[in-house]
Formats: C-alpha cells, structure tokens, sequence
DNA sequence: GTTACTGCAAAGCTTTTGCATCCCT
DNA sequence: AGGGATGCAAAAGCTTTGCAGTAAC
C-alpha cells in the first residue's frame, strides 16, 4: 500500500478502504457496489469520494473502466491485459487469462495503427445452466 | 421497407425517417445523432420517440445496441456478427468484417456456454496519425 | 374503431462539480 | 502550514416513463 503514498496519492482512511476493497477484487464492481461495500465502515462515505478515488486511480493506471455494461461503468483493480466472459442471463463477469492470437488482414486494417484489444466473450455461466 | 410493416410495426413517417437514416449506416450513431439527423425532416421529433423506436427495433433484433462508448449508448443496424476498430483520439469506431478463430483454454472456460464473442481493437487512425 | 405511436414534460439514474471543511504529509 | 481530500448538495447528461392526443391499420 506504501507504492501509493509514492506516486503522491494521500493515504486517507477512505482511500485505503477504497483500495483494500478494490485489491484482488475480480468481481468487476460498479462505482455504488464500491459505495456500497465501504460506507459499511465509514457511514460518512460519499459517492465524490468514490468517483474522485477511482478517477485519481485511473488516471494513474493503476484501474481500468471497463464498458462491458451499458446500463454503468464497471472498475477493475486488474490491469494486465485480459478478456471477459459475460453471462448474459446473470451478467456475471469472468476474467479469461489468455493471450489471442488475432490478426487483422491488411485490406481491413488499412493504415489503423493498432496499440491493444479487448475480447467479450458472450453466454450462460455454469451456474445458470 | 415493407419488411417492418409485415413483423407487425406501424409505418409511421418518424419511423421511416429513422429507418432511412439507420440503413447502411456504419457510423455507429449515438440516440442523439439519430435525433438531429432526423429532426431536420421532423422538427417536432422528440427524444421518446428516437428510444421508442430503438427499443422497438432492438427488441426485434433488427438493431444492436454497442458498448464501444463509455459515456452514451451507441447503434449499429448492422446486425451481421462483426468487430470494431475504435481511434483511441478521434473515437471513430470502423468495422471490421473478419472471422476470428478464438478458443478459450478448456481450463479458463470451464462450463460457460459459449454463444459469440466480440473483439474491440484500439489503436490510431489514419486522420490522427 | 382499435391499437399503437408521438411528443411533451417530468422523473430516474449515473456521474460530475462547487465549495466549505478537514486532515494527511 | 499547505495542499490535497472529504462530504454534502446541487447540477448535468443520458435514458425512461406517464399520459393525452393522434395517426396507422
């Protein structure tokens, strides 16, 4: 937690709630599931407190926002490249830890000068079968 | 056009006028470049009536509603499977009419049933280079 | 004539912002 | 002590909804 401090951030209370929330989370939270979780410890908690900590977080690279959900942004403290499997009766997401090997044929790429990809997988978790 | 009429919707001039607009459209369209594009014709055209039409239209799987933007909804009447290539500066979104072979491990997929998947490339465009 | 659609306004949600106060460094 | 963070409330932006009037079938 120190490697915050380092990069400048105040290390308040609510952050580090914010962050230990947040740290090896892979549950893919909304901003008010965030809200939601530690206003148990700090009642005080405020939904600016949430969105200026994940947008200082995101902005130094250390969160990604994720778009797989039209309805809010999604947080993921995950931030080695990696795709989602989205149920879509449940809306569960999962991680998928691999790398694809995909190529985009010269005569669509054009002159697009591709930096990353994001694959979503879509279908029925185990749990909805 | 006649198709619409023949799944059991009325063929009122605003839908026509948002049909018309939609069709062959690869521009991605947020609801509100839908609203402007079509209240040039129908200056009385309201919000309600551009979601109405899209709910209507997606419900019927004749729209698909993308995620490719974090701040509005987007709409693509392409309803053929495909992926999208987004300028990380401009925020054009190009299609990409390609057919990936992508396997997830067994071991990653477990017992997720797999129904389609699709892929965000995110790079620079030729206009921003 | 029925039924569904339109358009206005209001409301609902998520997210952002202004600002006075507070507290981490 | 100084500058950034907090928290409240208000506002902003996108989307949905209620409802009375209207038009397509």
């Amino acid at each position: 937690m120190e490697r915050y401090r380092d990069i400048g951030l105040k290390l308040t209370p609510q952050r580090l709630a914010i962050l230990e929330f947040l740290d090896g989370n892979t549950s893919h939270p909304s901003a008010e599931d965030i809200y939601n979780a530690v206003k148990e410890k700090f009642p005080t908690m405020s939904f600016a407190t949430v969105y200026n900590t994940l947008e200082t977080l995101r902005k130094r690279g250390l969160l990604l926002e994720l778009n797989i959900d039209p309805e809010r942004k999604r947080y993921d403290p995950n931030i080695e490249p990696h795709h989602h499997m989205i149920c879509l009766r449940c809306k569960k997401v999962v991680d998928v830890h691999f790398e694809f090997d995909i190529k985009i044929p010269a005569e669509q790429l054009k002159d697009f000068h591709l930096l990353g990809n994001h694959i979503e997988f879509y279908g029925i978790c185990p749990d909805c079968r």
